[in-house]
DNA sequence: GCCGTTTTCGGCCCGACTGTTTTCAGTCG
């Protein structure tokens, strides 16, 4: 039995316990046995004694092991036949939780969407105690934004609209401090919705002000600390403010970060310590509440270090705390080293690149244009690549403050082969290999390009080794773990391509590359001098990731990059 | 259902908002 399997079983007997409106705390009890086998890090053949976890008991721990020994579950079973399963997806919509949908079950025999649709045109459901007829408008709009909404949205499409709002927020009178805050403060590779902290003294106004700067396509709630928004940027976005009194800012912003799973921890260790947080500040034993000025006082209120947003998420963070001073940081960066220029597909030229590098204080850089086969970024044949590369030697004396090596982003083709001969890469100080076309092969194919690569002696580092777009598509679906493998025998680098676009590899395969010690670079793959700046973002990513500094390349001095390169 | 250096019962993070009520249940994050 798979344990995915097992932990999917745990949490669907929840959902379905919802619906029978059973005890939200025996839910949960079902949710937190499913995340107790999730976060232990081994295989359920290690595992001896699974009710040994914490938050496995016996009643959940009978639940694991009869789906290990039978590979059925009679508690599910027998919940199934209680409860149709066409409520299961009526959970999403927005406002249903288990307890309404169970009555419109129990008084009015709905079991699916259809259904549900049908009494609300016939007016069925407000007649029920409960709900009226502002239930029935909303049930009714809800089931049709259910399919035209999308789920979550990207980073690169959140990005836009973040900066929008903080221009907004920058312009209001009375605002004395404003943070997004969420999931995307928190670096997810997608967000649900966006979340921002606004402090200010005069709520009204500041409210009034920001709903009219922005292209709001519906009000969700509107009170006086909370405003919920449909907003319209390239698509759809749900937007929370939270209006706080500025000595509220800190924790508000801390609380509105979460992960929920991170508050939560938090919430106890502060109970343990007698005190109470809530989004307002810490209430002390007196009865006295304290507010903080900085998240980092805030955790050091409760004994603990800074713990950054990027690693709030599943509570693990509370027992690697040791690690936290040695994650990578944006100031531990030194160099870039895939970036594009006017001689393949990039917007700026080699100095205007070098200008940018220089300006944000790196002591070295790569210029890697494309190679030939990719003819749709002007790629570059061997004779421009040797005539760049004598460019990039002569503009190189000119700087004493950075080290401009010359290098190459090569296609690996679909017939497995490199775009570049050995002469020609062996004049060259850093090449990266990828892969851009074909992403339909098979697997077997997609990994023998990919191998051809790896066991090329000048080839450094596999950019973007996935293909993938967030939340767009998938890429070209190699087996990672193989190819992890491979770079460290091969002794190879990985990329972290910090374009929000890519974000490639993604978390679980970078704690992966760290585990197996695969060193890592972040780069930005820039193709203009603005997008030098996603390195922030790459950065984030890594610590999502736990990277330690110590384990990405270009945290390095140059002389100590070289003379890994060496081998 | 799970848990326990105040324990085997009584908590389980905490508060806002809505729509229904006429003081609160349900949902959400």
């Amino acid at each position: 039995m798979n344990k995915k399997i097992i932990i999917r079983t745990l949490e669907k007997i929840a959902l379905y316990m919802e619906l029978k409106g059973e005890n939200p705390f025996k839910v949960s009890a079902f949710r937190k046995a499913a995340q107790a086998l999730e976060l232990d890090q081994r295989s359920l053949d290690e595992i001896e004694d699974v009710t040994k976890l914490k938050g496995i008991g016996k009643g959940t721990g009978d639940v694991i092991v009869e789906l290990i020994e039978k590979g059925k579950s009679t508690v599910l079973e027998e919940l199934q036949a209680e409860v149709p399963s066409g409520l299961v997806p009526l959970l999403k919509l927005q406002g249903m939780g288990g307890k309404k949908l169970a009555k419109l079950y129990k008084e009015l025999g709905i079991d699916s969407a259809e259904a549900l649709k049908q009494a609300c045109l016939d007016h069925q459901i407000q007649k029920l105690p409960g709900f009226g007829p502002k239930s029935e408008d909303k049930i009714l709009k809800e089931l049709t934004d259910f399919e035209s909404k999308p789920g979550r949205h990207p980073i690169w499409k959140t990005e836009e609209a973040v900066r929008f709002i903080e221009d907004v927020l920058e312009k209001i009178e009375g605002v004395s401090e404003f943070s997004v805050a969420g999931s995307y403060r928190r670096t997810k590779e997608t967000s649900k919705d966006l979340d921002f902290i606004v402090a200010t003294a005069e709520p009204a106004k500041v409210k009034e002000e920001l709903l009219a700067a922005l292209p709001i396509q519906e009000t969700i709630a509107s009170g006086d600390t909370k405003v919920s928004v449909t907003v319209e940027f390239q698509d759809l976005i749900d937007i929370d403010f939270r209006l706080v009194a500025p000595e509220e800012f800190v924790t508000a912003l801390h609380h509105f970060t979460g992960s929920k799973d991170h508050n939560v921890k938090l919430r106890q260790l502060a109970k343990s310590q007698n005190k109470k947080i809530s989004e307002y500040g810490v209430e002390q034993e007196d009865g006295s509440v304290a507010t903080f000025t900085s998240e980092t006082d805030f955790y050091a209120h409760f004994g603990l270090p800074f713990i950054p947003p990027t690693v709030r998420e599943d509570g693990r963070e509370f027992d690697r705390l040791d690690d936290i001073p040695n994650l990578v940081a944006l100031e531990d960066i030194r160099a870039d080293l895939h970036m594009h220029t006017t001689w393949s597909d990039g917007a700026h030229s080699l100095k205007e690149m070098i200008e940018a590098n220089r300006s944000r204080g790196y002591e070295y850089m790569v210029i890697t244009d494309h190679s030939h086969y990719l003819k749709v970024a002007n790629g570059l044949t061997p004779e421009r690549l040797l005539a760049q590369n004598a460019e990039i030697r002569e503009l190189n004396k000119q700087y004493s403050d950075i080290e401009v090596l010359s290098g190459t982003e090569m296609d690996i083709l679909p017939d497995g082969s490199l775009d570049f001969n050995d002469e020609v890469l062996s004049q060259l100080d850093f090449v990266i290999a990828s892969i851009h076309s074909s992403f339909q092969q098979p697997r077997e194919q997609i990994m023998e390009r990919i191998l051809t690569a790896m066991k090329n002696p000048h080839v450094d580092m596999i950019a973007h080794p996935t293909g993938r777009i967030v939340g767009q598509r998938s890429g070209y679906d190699p087996d990672v773990e193989q190819l992890l493998d491979w770079a460290k025998e091969y002794g190879k680098i990985v990329e972290l391509n910090a374009s929000p676009y890519r974000l490639d590899l993604a978390v679980e395969y970078l704690e992966m590359a760290q585990e197996k010690g695969v060193p890592v670079a972040i780069n930005t793959d820039a193709h203009a001098v603005n997008q030098l700046e996603v390195m922030a973002i790459g950065v984030r990513h890594a610590q999502k990731s736990w990277l330690k500094k110590d384990h990405v390349v270009n945290t390095w001095p140059l002389e100590r990059l070289r003379e890994y390169l060496k081998n």
